[in-house]
DNA sequence: GCACCTACCTAACGTTTGTTAGGTTTGCGA
DNA sequence: TCGCAAACCTAACAAACGTTAGGTAGGTGC
């Protein structure tokens, strides 16, 4: 039924999202969901919070696996690889939390905040260590740059294409790490 | 009332977006809109025609305005301080358009995507023009992480903050074009 | 076999939505 | 000054929404 919500949700939106389509999805009747959740809002903050649940869980498995022993480049590419695995393998609720979760009224967005926070602030840290050379105020920006490549992926990016989920992390990577090196060197030599 | 309707769509999405809000907006009533459009959906293709007509109209002022006189690289920031400007400077249509299109019923996008597709057409003539080392394949995938970059600064990017429209064009430009030039370093040395 | 709980259904409620038919105002051209 | 559109209003419509109260089927523990 989550599921089925977070599948509606990618490709509605919330308000088009009905609890009659989710109903209907999984079986049973609209009034029946209120067995399980009190409202419509708490059914998706559930959805939402599970999609940044997925992220996270992923994040710190890579920081588990790898505890320093590689380099900080492939630190980053696979943290993206992650995150990315977060979005197409891990069912839809990445996927509505990326693309819906600006579509949900305010009261909802306003309970989920603080676990998106917590992600961003793992993220921070991490440009942190592989970008010792930014300073505090680019960091943030750069992570905003990070995020936008990797969640715009949603939009266009084929699993049965020719290029993998490696691939396009390793790309996203790349990309990044020699902008934001390029961007540097720009401004220390002028 | 147009206008309005922009910065419901910036605020709300499509569904969440009443008619009667956008009357109140303007000081007229709901019922009067069907003065001026059909339905509410006719309504809202307008909106987002204009979204796409400014970006198409900054797009084409810049390339009327340099014809071949300056560097490739400047000539591609020019057309990503355009776009920026088209986002954040031209009233709330092509904000409107970049956030709210996939909110809106599949019946009015697909009314839409022809325009849309005309102007990234533009765009892939232009990349293909300052990346000629970029084979067609990776040509639109390029163009679909300078979008991102460009279009989710919606999200975070403060006009009235110490980064100026100016320098964030620099920012993207820079660290698109050297995020290529390093993927193709590593595709042909290996 | 009885009580009980979970999961579901039925049927309706009040509200809001897009939309429409018909009437009123406003302003400009002849 | 008359006429005539364009612009707007009023009042209602059917449909769809989230939500609720009360009832039913099926399984579990005692």
């Amino acid at each position: 039924m989550l599921d089925a919500a977070a599948e509606r949700l990618v490709a509605q939106g919330y308000t088009a999202t009905t609890l009659r389509e989710i109903a209907a999805d999984i079986g049973i009747k609209a009034g029946s969901i209120y067995h399980h959740f009190e409202s419509k809002e708490d059914l998706f903050i559930e959805v939402f919070s599970r999609g940044i649940e997925v992220m996270v869980d992923a994040f710190v498995d890579v920081d588990t696996a790898m505890n320093g022993c590689d380099g900080e480049s492939d630190r980053l590419e696979a943290h993206v690889r992650a995150h990315l695995g977060a979005l197409f393998e891990h069912g839809s609720f990445t996927a509505a939390h990326v693309t819906a979760f600006f579509t949900a009224p305010e009261e909802l967005r306003s309970a989920i905040v603080p676990l998106r926070d917590d992600y961003e602030h793992r993220w921070n840290a991490l440009l942190a260590d592989v970008l010792p050379e930014l300073d505090s105020a680019r960091l943030p920006i750069a992570r905003l740059f990070l995020f936008g490549a990797m969640n715009t992926t949603i939009e266009w990016f084929d699993l049965s294409g020719d290029l993998s989920l490696d691939g396009l992390a390793n790309l996203i990577t790349v990309q990044f790490l020699e902008g934001v090196h390029a961007l540097n060197l720009q401004r220390s030599t002028r």
